[in-house]
DNA sequence: CCCTGATTCGC
DNA sequence: GCGAATCAGG
């Protein structure tokens, strides 16, 4: 694979926007995390909080005295990386898909590290009940007086408590395979591309879904959401003791991994 | 172990 | 310029 113009971009867009190179490098396919590492720095991006990063403070780190401690003509056969597989990756399970497409390759990893919320698009609003009128939020919900922690944010937006994500969670969205290109389908949509200081950037869909987008409204002045999604982002800290009580776990609690 | 990003260095 | 191999911290 070639560093296109457009990968390029891509790649730019994600690595500001805080993705792993992991991530980068599977979204765009065909390239290797390395690979993606390595054209980030010579494209002049770089760093964000790595890990290895905090060293030499004062003196060298010594690292390879002038011997040559590796010789690196030696290729192993390297067990402990993930097979590359370069172009014949996506390895489709379901039905017979004739869809060769090596964008991308869903596969492996639920995507945990991800910053997504995963959003819900027709996540109904059950929140704010008692509906202050100092918010204009045209939420359509009745009923529910309980008094619940809301205060206003700095933008207008909604406050939620703790636990008062509305939606359980996000609908586990069925996750399509193969595509994940350009398509008319999403020509109207937010992509990666069209990200900016002025829109929300919050997720809509799961990278490498064929709809992928992002929201795409004004954003909330001075955040990188608009005001219905600062409010899902930024949520209020209940006082202590207040505190949503038991881990309404049963036990153990569901392995995320 | 896994993950991460940084760096090196042969190509 | 590219990226695998390697390093090194979490």
């Amino acid at each position: 694979m070639s560093w296109t113009d457009e990968r390029i971009a891509t790649l730019k867009k994600m690595w500001e926007g805080g993705s792993t190179a992991s991530q980068i490098a599977d979204e765009l396919g065909g390239v290797s995390r390395n690979a993606v590492i390595g054209k980030a720095h010579r494209l002049g991006l770089k760093s964000r909080p790595s890990p290895v990063k905090s060293a030499d403070k004062k003196a060298a780190p010594a690292k390879k005295p002038a011997t040559a401690p590796k010789p690196a003509a030696a290729k192993k056969p390297a067990t402990k990386k993930a097979a590359p597989s370069p172009k014949p990756a996506p390895a489709v399970a379901q039905t017979g898909s004739a869809a060769p497409a090596p964008s991308t390759s869903p596969a492996a990893k639920p995507a945990a590290s991800a910053p997504a919320p995963a959003a819900a698009p027709a996540a109904a609003p059950v929140n704010a009940s008692g509906n202050p009128a100092a918010t204009s939020q045209p939420l359509p919900n009745k009923q529910a007086d309980t008094p619940k922690i809301v205060s206003v944010g700095p933008g207008g937006f909604l406050r939620q408590g703790p636990g008062d994500q509305q939606p359980p969670i996000p609908p586990a969205p069925p996750r399509r395979l193969v595509p994940a290109k350009p398509s008319p389908e999403i020509a109207d949509k937010t992509s990666l591309l069209d990200l900016s200081e002025k829109v929300c950037r919050w997720p809509m869909g799961h990278p490498g879904e064929p709809d992928f987008h992002f929201c795409g409204e004004a954003v909330n002045p001075g955040f990188p959401y608009c005001v219905e999604h600062c409010g899902r982002a930024y949520q209020a800290q209940l006082p202590r003791g207040a505190r949503r009580p038991p881990p309404p776990l049963p036990f153990g609690g569901p392995r995320v991994r």
